[in-house]
DNA sequence: AATGAATGAGTTTTCATTCAT
DNA sequence: GATGAATGAAAACTCATTCAT
């Protein structure tokens, strides 16, 4: 069955992130990603539980050592300040330098059904677990107030990075993303009011 | 072909959220709309063009009602602090008080394929507008940063609003909605970081 | 029920013909031809059957009357060498003037199901008799061989015209077909080989 | 796609002839055809674009070998003469000994519409084609009139033969067909008339 | 491990026809 | 007689998955 790791198995990750976000996942047979990957239709159940299980790998693979790359390079970091920054950019430094994944994630994942969705969540919480941690330190070291809602604030920053990143995709990312850390991290930081 | 508005297309409509949100979108069959409409299957595209016009009219609907109802609602409010906690609350409370509807345009509308996220975004305009008329004439007011980024805080504005509302959805609608409106606004309003 | 004649019922016919010519059998819905006739979809279940019974009674209207003034116009000629060629020319000279009747009759009229074409065939028996009944006054009068074998002769005649016309129309009517009866009669006459 | 040859495609095409004679071409659904074949209903798509292709594919096939076979018959015989007899008489026997071939090729493929009509009028251009060179040779070895006009000499052939074919279909192949060729060779040739 | 030919379940949409007004 | 809104039956085609080689 489905045997994790293996060449063949990155091979058919990166054809299916290739051939989804070219034909929009509806548009992309398990024939048309086994051709891309150079292997027969069938070696793909030899590596994939079926055609949700690509997808879910997929977003596993990818977010999944985005999540791991984070951790290491926020350790490095002492300021909360500087931390959450530091998530933001490379959130958005990740998606910009793979506009194919970023069609996936922020367009054609979505397309998927209420289980499939249930699964990426799982995935997901790697993600909002760092969120969580950042605010935890932030409101131990009296940076974040200490009546800070955790769980709405964790969905308020989850939530405007990836609208921005929707809306970045959808326009055809005409313009730079990474220059919008800043702005965005003082945006989640101070809010919308003038001082 | 489409007769916008009459009986039927309300009835049909009504059916539609009904039956998406029990059973999925890929799961509602045309003829199962129909059967809990009260109307034959043929009946429907008298009503509409296809079954994905079905989503987008229901869409186009019961947003565009929304909107409407949010423009005056708003207009005879003065302070802008005010007109934005007020947006959030109709907001939530719309979905809170129909949680087939919630299912639909928070889970199941996503699962359309772009050019139907396309006409989406076209319906979205409307409500969008609205939030950009608040932040500019809070701008005007002083009440916000004149050199505040309208367009991402828009973003930030309607993603918080948006995965607060999902986060809810997917959690089986467990807690009330509404409550949390004033919360949500203060975050956005005055930021994470400790005054 | 089928209230032949009226003028709807000739409205209709008409109308048949040049929606059929323009669409094809089977892209003209009933509907369309309605609108073309101008009267509503229901109007035409007072004159004809169903579908079908369009087809065939614009084919007996049409043909019926051709046969008819056929029949007039030959019984004032004596040769039966002239009403052959007669025959031919008006056969020619009726599909040529109707561009849009030529094209039902030869292409779409044959689209129609076996049961149609045995009703078809019926209507065309009235148009075989009367080329039978120049072969047998022909065979009389000594023009004809004795031997002759009548049904091969009609069917060769019925073939050979009908080829004629069916690859004008097919050609998209792009010569003139009635200057082709004279030449046609003698090779039907006198055959292929060299006197 | 059309993986033209093989096993499965010859048995695709009997299976179709012999469904379609039985029950008319709109009353043969794709999965009665595969079921004749002993095939799955997506078989079907592996050999065939569509329902059309297997009704033009199989014109192709059996009229394809048909000229074939013609073609390098005519070749062993020297006189004109002899050589259109025989290319009637062939075409009687090919369709006297596959009634089933008969009744799809005489009524059930006419049915068509126009566009596919269009590729069968290629398929028909080889057998014309044939027709064509007897009656060129003819005129060169003065067999025939120089002045004979071969363009309707060939409509007048292919459509008496065709009428000759189509009636005996339709008459439930009572009578026998081959026997035909003789007399109608001669009436092609001599003409109706006296001589 | 790899292949790829074969499978067969599953659904939208059209349109001839009806019948209450 | 005339209307036209409503009906509902009917079928081609796709594609994820299997399994003999």
């Amino acid at each position: 069955m489905a045997k994790k790791k293996g060449q063949k198995f990155e091979q058919i990750i990166d054809a299916a992130v290739k051939v989804i976000a070219e034909n929009g996942y509806h548009h992309s047979q398990v024939s048309k990603i086994a051709r891309e990957a150079g292997v027969a239709d069938g070696t793909i159940y030899l590596y994939f539980k079926n055609k949700e299980d690509i997808l879910i790998s997929l977003f596993e693979e990818k977010m999944g050592s985005f999540v791991i790359r984070s951790k290491e390079r926020l350790a490095s970091e002492t300021s909360v300040e500087q931390k959450l920054k530091l998530l933001i950019e490379m959130h958005l430094k990740q998606l910009e330098a793979d506009y194919d994944l970023a069609i996936v994630t922020q367009l054609e994942l979505r397309q998927s059904n209420l289980a499939l969705r249930s699964r990426i969540n799982e995935v997901l919480k790697g993600y909002l677990g760092l969120i969580d941690s950042i605010l935890a330190e932030g409101m131990e070291k009296g940076f974040f107030s200490p009546d800070l809602d955790r769980r709405m604030a964790r969905q308020v920053i989850f939530g405007a990075i990836d609208e921005v990143v929707t809306n970045w995709v959808m326009k055809d990312h005409k313009y730079e993303l990474v220059p919008l850390a800043d702005s965005l991290n003082q945006m989640l930081l101070t809010g919308l009011r003038k001082a």
